[in-house]
RNA sequence: GUCUUGUUAGCUCAGCUGGUAGAGCACGUCACUUUUAAUGAUGUGGCCGAUGGUUCGAAUCCAUCACAGGACACCA
């Protein structure tokens, strides 16, 4: 039984005696006329006056109980709403005959919430508090919180229990704050330049868009089995050749595979494709995006990250072979052909999967050597088509694609590219990710001959990028992990019971 | 998936090389009408993550498992 524990037993019995006094310990009648933040910007002149208090004004607030002083006949109260802190001053003689000795000194205690009417003053220390008139109890609550003072540190009880984590920890709500304004900035950002936010489907047929492994769920009525999305892309490019010519999507997308700090098996991501514009086009707007961000988040250019400081004015470009030897310090000669890399992994004691091809074992030096050295925001260009299977080829060589990926402390942002519209080409891409699943490469594109077909009917010239919001929200604000920017981050489940209900469907 | 560290009261943590469990907060009782993690006195609270093993004796040593943190691998 979960109440069983003796400090729920003993909370259970108080609002059994509330509710027997007559004070309701789960009412809803709320007179609350205020919030605590306005409040105190409202009542901020009672200081200036002589007698620091004034009567005349009254103020109804309500808010969860974070700390209990009391002092014999009088108590100091700290409530807590979303928007802050108030200290609430309780005297005896304030308040209906016996409530406080009978009611307030033994039944209410840290963790309830209740709502209180009363008169600014500001107290001896100087601090701008409630003198209470009125006070009831809105919600008892059974279950003791976390001490008061360290609150709870450990992860898995913040991640397991967020509630508790939020109630204690006002810097976390703030990070979600955060988190919010960044989604709802970046719907305006894109409405404002005339794109249009679209919903595709979230269970696909085929799983693509993306190197990733799907979750797979099964469809009864179908009886067919069904992919959970890793990618919106090839949903999002059939809009355009239907004739949408800006189009958005923010949403989640799930991938089967490991869990880390930056990895959470579903994570939100915002992909928007924008018709007669080119990935260059997509740089410039990807520019202006960031500076709408940090103008609306009211937020320093140079932004501390950890250790490091990103400078969001500096944006830098650069061709991915030609950051392999200016950033990666790879010679010039082990980067172009199959053998010198392999040789020149080798030098460094390194190992790559057989059969990789001169794109892949490319991506490999990046991902190595370059990418964690990219700490102010770089758009690393011309990536190898092999490794870029639904990216337009450049025209000048056919080897590489249109495409960037940005890279800001050290970790990838966004993924951008010209689509690739010529139905012909992208058929030949995917046969090619056909071979190598065929191969072993299981998180190799499937084909989709639907999409095929969809360009068969012409795409328009397009630019498509993706941005990876969940990191974006930790660069924004100063966090390691993915689980402190996710309300709820993916966790094994603690009990036997629900692992056996698992086994068992 | 691999390596590594952790899991002791509701929470934050002690508990050394094995000898029947400790503090602070919270909670109970008492005192206190301007405190700031209020204070003073006093008391309650534990299957020491789970299962096995070694031992006269295990929170402590060993093994396995579960969950978590960190690092690596894969990926965004």
């Amino acid at each position: 039984m979960i109440f069983d524990n003796k400090f729920i037993q003993q909370r259970i019995e108080k609002a059994k005696l509330l509710k027997e006094a007559g004070h309701n310990p789960y009412s809803n009648d709320c007179k609350r006329n205020t919030t605590i933040e306005k409040y105190l910007n409202v009542n901020s002149d009672i200081a200036d006056r002589e007698d620091k208090r004034d009567e005349k004004r009254h103020y109804t607030v309500a808010g969860r109980i974070k700390l209990l002083r009391v002092m014999g006949k009088a108590s100091f109260v700290k409530i807590e709403d979303e928007s802050g802190m108030l200290q609430i001053y309780v005297a005896r003689d304030n308040l209906p005959e016996d409530f406080y000795n009978d009611m307030f000194k033994k039944n209410i205690e840290v963790g309830d919430i209740i709502e209180v009417g009363g008169y600014p003053f500001v107290t001896g220390k100087g601090e701008l508090s409630l003198h209470a008139e009125s006070f009831t109890i809105l919600t008892k609550a059974i279950s003791p919180l976390p001490e008061k003072f360290h609150g709870v540190t450990d992860k898995e009880i913040r991640y397991r229990k967020r509630y508790l984590d939020l109630i204690m920890n006002s810097e976390v709500r703030k990070t979600f704050h955060t988190r919010s304004k960044v989604v709802s900035l970046t719907r305006r950002f894109f409405e404002d330049k005339g794109f249009l936010e679209v919903e595709t489907p979230m269970m696909h047929p085929i799983a693509g868009g993306a190197n990733a492994k799907p979750f797979v769920t099964h469809h009864n009525a179908l009886g067919i089995d069904r992919f959970l999305r890793i990618a919106p892309e090839l949903y999002l490019k059939r809009l355009i050749v239907g004739g949408f010519e800006a189009v958005f999507e923010i949403n989640r997308n799930f991938r089967n595979e490991g869990m880390d700090a930056t990895h959470n098996p579903e994570f939100t991501s915002i992909e928007f494709y924008w018709a007669y514009k080119t990935y260059k086009d997509l740089i410039e707007i990807t520019k202006e995006y960031f500076k709408y961000l940090f103008e609306h988040l009211n937020l320093p250019t140079r932004l501390p990250y950890g250790d490091l400081e990103v400078d969001f004015e500096n944006f830098q470009e650069i061709p991915l072979i030609e950051s392999l030897t200016k950033i990666g310090g790879v010679p010039v000669e082990s980067c172009k052909t199959i053998d010198s890399i392999l040789s020149y992994l080798k030098s460094k004691n390194m190992t790559v999967k057989p059969g990789m091809n001169l794109g892949q074992l490319q991506g490999e030096l990046f991902d190595e050597f370059v990418e964690e050295k990219l700490i102010d925001p770089t758009f690393i260009t011309e990536y190898p088509v092999e490794i870029s299977p639904l990216a337009r080829r450049s025209d000048e060589n056919p080897a590489i694609t249109e495409r960037f990926e940005l890279f800001i402390a050290g970790r990838e942002i966004a993924n951008a590219f010209s689509e690739l519209n010529d139905p012909i080409d992208q058929l030949s891409r995917f046969e090619v990710q056909m071979k190598a699943k065929d191969n072993g490469d299981d998180e190799a594109h499937e084909m989709d001959s639907d999409f095929v077909e969809a360009l068969s009917y012409g795409m328009a010239p397009t630019a498509g990028q993706g941005i990876g919001i969940d990191r974006l929200v930790m660069l924004l604000t100063n966090e390691h992990s993915i689980r402190d920017v996710l309300l709820f981050p993916a966790m094994k489940p603690i009990n036997n019971e629900e692992i056996k209900t698992q086994e068992e469907e």
